[in-house]
DNA sequence: AAAACATACATTTTT
DNA sequence: TGTATGTTTT
């Protein structure tokens, strides 16, 4: 390994980096050059005679992964290493030993979409109603429950009350759904693999054999299955080194278990611990901001912020009237940087939730500041891009209903929803894949002549594609698309068949670069990797757009001018959910996030009244405002109330002006029949509303049955 | 099959 | 208030 290299590092960077045999735990504050120290880490592994081939770094997105494997491939001779996602990591795993994990290597991934409709048939094949058991929220615990690894046979042994025992049979005919369909969902992959490795000791011997070194990045959000899966897999040799900060946790509501990182050192008692707590990303002044807040929070563990900067930076709170004046103060402030010559891919603007874009959008076009909102779907979200790509789904593996309900009509081909609904029962009674019925067509009684050869003619079809679908992906998509009927029924449909025709052109092209990387290109390995990619992966920071985001997006990255707004209690911490005390921890963090990604100024924001759906209301400053040590604060937020010289003076929209005075807007909250939730009583009915100013009194007539007449001012209602 | 209409629902989002 | 989805109508 380059000595140079080396004497660049950090005491304890260096110390990360050497260390060799045995489970290392790096603690990795914001801006602490944790990306290289696990690049150089690679590296001398390699330097001290590992072969890369035994080495297995764990990122959790696709882009982070990319990173890793350029910079460690600039460093040296690490090619070879085995750099993905857990998920790509588990796919693997699973084609490979497919027969052990009980399934068949040519499954497809479902995604969200398709998971969803597979619940709906689950919670529908179960007699229930779809109003009473939201198809939404039982794939959430099913999800839930997968993280955990508690499979559908276990968690009918431990369902006791009516709603667990409901989900129980929904959790077990989804799980048949899936597995008739020869599909598995993102969860399932690493469900499988965990109990793969835990059951199959043989398998497990033979990749941690493979995987003698396993380096772990994000520790910190990982989830119940992938921790189990990582320990599995290190166990044999104790070679695991996980990287992390406890602080930057912010996806325990998809999963991941802060406690696995704060426990590590139990699970692996000899574990080396390294904290990075020189930070080369910020300038003091937001260090001293972040650290003040951080370390309000109790669950965590204590590591310092030290700046290695020692230009000037600053942090500031503004306050403004509402969301349009605050939008609108943001771009005015982002543009006066361009014209001080900031590039403005070092400008981002972050917010707690996808709708706070809006405003922000409409200030910036006004202004004719340019701007790009970093989202994380889009690309293959897209109708036309589905459809090729199911088309392409029911050629690699026939049993896949979802993907082949979605095409037998798509591109229309008078193949209706009778029909179908008469195929599927066919299928249904005579125990074929509804594939295989659709061969069999003819053989429907219920199917009507014309039906019955549309349903045959479409059969040819598949197989007729079927045909030849070995090789490179790229011709074998542009083939598809033509003889499907897709590329005919966009033709002539105007600009937007005009943009289905780019997109899928798009797609074609990724799939030659797919074939040209890939040494032996197969549709179904394209299939099951592309299954694994988001949009998030091509966000590159150009220099010509402001970057606008959801605070969760902005993990990973930096940039020299951040804004951060609607810092406004109920917003950030968000009041969703049951507000307990690790999940304001949790918000915390996020914010915590936020602020250092900025290197050298941070703009913080709130508005003083905000429209909530459809509702002007009043707005409380973000406790966390408070939190920063700033002295600034206190002063700001004592800006008087109501004030109606504030209206006015910087292009607002007229609709703003005819706003009611806020001071009446308690008045129609709670009319007789509004719903309303006590804290104490629940949910109730607002009976009666007497008028009396600061003394007004609501009676409610409560859910429990008990009727109460209460003081407004002490009631703490809201509207349901 | 498309358009019009109605209804439910509204953090965060990767894989 | 806006959207996404489902249902009914033409």
């Amino acid at each position: 390994m380059d000595e140079a290299l080396l004497a660049q590092l950090t005491s304890s960077q260096r110390k990360a980096v050497s260390h060799r045999d045995g489970p290392l735990l790096v603690l990795a504050g914001p801006g602490s050059g944790k990306t290289r120290v696990i690049t150089c880490r690679i590296a001398a592994l390699v330097d001290s005679g590992v072969r890369p081939y035994n080495i297995c770094a764990i990122t959790f997105t696709n882009k982070a992964a990319e990173e890793m494997r350029q910079r460690a491939a600039a460093l040296g001779p690490s090619g070879g290493a085995h750099i993905s996602t857990f998920h790509s990591l588990c796919v693997r795993i699973l084609r490979r030993y497919a027969e052990a994990a009980g399934i068949h290597s040519n499954f497809s991934i479902y995604d969200s979409a398709d998971q969803s409709k597979c619940v709906k048939q689950a919670v529908k094949d179960c007699g229930l109603d779809g109003t009473n058991f939201p198809p939404a929220r039982m794939l959430d615990a099913i999800s839930t429950l997968k993280n955990k690894l508690i499979d559908a046979e276990a968690f009918q042994e431990r369902a006791e009350d009516f709603f667990s025992r409901t989900l129980s049979q929904v959790y077990t005919r989804y799980q048949q759904i899936l597995a008739e369909r020869n599909g598995l969902d993102f969860d399932d992959l690493l469900m499988k693999v965990a109990f793969l490795l835990e059951t199959d000791s043989a398998v497990c011997g033979e990749l941690s054999n493979r995987f003698k070194f396993l380096l772990i990045d994000e520790y910190q959000d990982t989830n119940h299955a992938q921790y189990r899966l990582a320990k599995a897999l290190a166990l044999p040799h104790g070679n695991i080194c996980a990287t992390g900060d406890p602080d930057q946790s912010i996806y325990r509501w998809r999963g991941a278990d802060i406690r696995n990182i704060l426990a590590f050192e139990k699970d692996w008692p000899e574990a080396v611990v390294v904290k990075l707590e020189e930070n080369f990303r910020s300038t003091a002044a937001i260090l001293r901001a972040a650290d003040s807040l951080i370390a309000r929070n109790t669950n965590r563990k204590q590591k310092a912020l030290v700046a290695v900067r020692t230009d000037e930076g600053k942090v500031c709170v503004e306050g403004h009237e509402d969301e349009a004046a605050e939008a609108d103060a943001v771009a005015r402030q982002v543009d006066a940087l361009l014209s001080q010559k900031v590039p403005a891919g070092q400008i981002a603007v972050f917010y707690r939730v996808n709708a706070m874009s809006r405003a922000l959008e409409e200030a910036f076009v006004r202004r004719r500041v340019p701007y790009q909102v970093v989202r994380g779907v889009e690309f293959y979200n897209r109708k036309e891009i589905r459809d090729l790509l199911a088309y392409l789904k029911v050629l690699a593996n026939p049993a896949d209903e979802v993907a082949l309900l979605r095409i037998i009509n798509t591109p229309t081909r008078g193949i209706g929803k009778v029909t179908v609904d008469r195929v599927k029962a066919f299928a249904v009674s005579h125990g074929l894949t509804l594939s295989q019925a659709l061969a069999r067509a003819d053989q429907v009684p219920e199917v009507s002549g014309a039906a019955r050869t549309k349903l045959m003619a479409f059969s040819c079809l598949l197989d007729k594609l079927r045909r030849d679908i070995v090789g490179p992906v790229a011709p074998l998509a542009e083939r598809v698309f033509r003889e499907s009927g897709l590329e005919q029924s966009f033709k002539g449909t105007g600009q937007d068949g005009q943009d289905a025709l780019e997109n899928i052109s798009e797609l074609i092209n990724a799939a030659a670069a797919y074939d040209q990387q890939t040494t032996e290109p197969s549709l179904l390995d394209y299939l099951q990797q592309i299954a694994l990619f988001s949009d998030t992966d091509a966000y590159e920071a150009t220099s010509e757009r402001a970057a606008l985001m959801t605070l969760h997006a902005a993990k990973g990255l930096e940039f020299d001018h951040v804004f951060i707004i609607g810092l406004e209690d109920g917003l950030l911490p968000h009041e969703r959910g049951n507000g307990d005390g690790d999940e304001l921890e949790e918000e915390r963090r996020l914010f915590f996030v936020g602020v250092t990604r900025a290197r050298i100024n941070l703009y913080l924001s709130y508005a003083r009244y905000r429209t909530v759906r459809g509702q002007f209301l009043r707005t409380v400053a973000s406790p966390f405002l408070f939190e920063l040590g700033l002295d600034s604060i206190t002063q700001k937020d004592e800006e008087p109330e109501d004030d109606e010289d504030a209206f006015g003076g910087y292009g607002r929209r007229p609709r703003l002006a005819s706003r009611p005075v806020p001071a009446k807007q308690a008045e129609p909250e709670f009319a007789p029949g509004q719903l309303v939730r006590h804290k104490t009583f629940g949910l109730g009915r607002v009976r009666k509303y007497a008028d009396m100013g600061a003394n007004s009194v609501v009676t409610i007539q409560f859910n429990t049955g008990q009727t109460k007449s209460l003081l407004l001012q002490y009631a703490h209602l809201t509207r349901v």
